[in-house]
DNA sequence: TACGACTCCATCAAAGGTTC
DNA sequence: GAACCTTTGATGGAGTCGTA
């Protein structure tokens, strides 16, 4: 049965864009939406843009209103009585879709809610399953643990032991290359494809959307030694890993993850 | 079971590059 | 030019597998 509400998927995005920027439909609605989408998937240039372009006032106040407003969608998430979530997810299926094209495990993830997690796996929910920015619900947690301390040494912990896959399959361009989960390279790819979005949503030192470790120990500095051991969140460990999985390296176990696009930064191999 | 060969990975150190 | 950082070759160790 599909849900009730609209839900901002990709062209439903683009419909409200090309509405407030190209047609700039009159009234605040549109504008209102794309606020609330903005601060919900934490895209500050889009809040600046409808600020800026559209003379959408409450947009100048993103940096404060991001933490609370963006999560107005998903607000029961937090709560510790789930019935109502778990009766929804009978109704809806399991993997139904919140507003802001979150599967109801992705919000558990991203509100720390540790028992609603295990009850939405319980009942078949998909860890595999990605918003419009392959976003799962690991990657949802990942974000919400880089900008914060708290999270970060809270619930994420046992949030990576439920939702993260024993390993993961990266089309490598001539070949599929398998990543298990203990290797530096598992969480490094992990950290990289949360923070690829921010190249293009926040500003940045490079304009190609390029990383450096600095991005990465940035990222992980307040992560637990279950999810990114000592010895691994250090400059010179990250820097070897990057230099070693670059595309044209003639190393031995090169997975040719990576591009350099200048000394130090690094992207995705295409 | 013991041993050696082999794979895979982390780490060290030195050379080279970048930035201020 | 110094300080800092990246790159890269070398090395050693943990783990696995096959064989006597």
């Amino acid at each position: 049965m599909p849900v009730p509400w609209p839900v901002f998927e990709e062209t439903k995005v683009i419909e409200l864009l090309v509405k407030v920027f190209r047609e700039q439909a009159p009234g605040a609605k549109w504008k209102q939406q794309l606020y609330e989408y903005a601060t919900c998937h934490d895209e500050p240039q889009l809040a600046e843009w409808l600020a800026c372009e559209t003379r959408f006032e409450p947009a100048k106040y993103f940096s404060q209103q991001r933490a609370t407003f963006g999560r107005k969608t998903y607000i029961p998430y937090f709560a510790h009585h789930f019935k109502d979530i778990l009766r929804q997810c009978e109704q809806y299926g399991i993997d139904h879709r919140l507003p802001m094209n979150q599967a109801p495990l992705m919000a558990a993830a991203v509100t720390g809610n540790v028992p609603l997690v295990e009850a939405l796996l319980e009942r078949g929910a998909n860890r595999e399953a990605v918003d419009h920015y392959g976003y799962n619900a690991l990657h949802w947690a990942l974000r919400e643990a880089f900008r914060d301390a708290r999270f970060a040494g809270g619930p994420l912990a046992a949030l990576y032991e439920l939702l993260a896959p024993a390993s993961i399959d990266v089309n490598t361009g001539d070949r599929l290359v398998r990543i298990d989960r203990h290797l530096s390279e598992y969480f490094i790819f992990q950290t990289l494809w949360v923070l690829f979005k921010s190249r293009f949503t926040h500003w940045q030192r490079r304009a190609n959307g390029a990383f450096d470790t600095q991005a990465i120990l940035g990222a992980w500095q307040h992560l637990p030694a279950n999810i990114v051991r000592p010895e691994r969140n250090k400059r010179q460990h990250l820097s070897g890993v990057l230099a070693r999985n670059e595309i044209h390296r003639d190393y031995a176990y090169n997975r040719a993850l990576f591009m350099r696009v200048a000394q130090g930064w690094y992207q995705f191999n295409p």
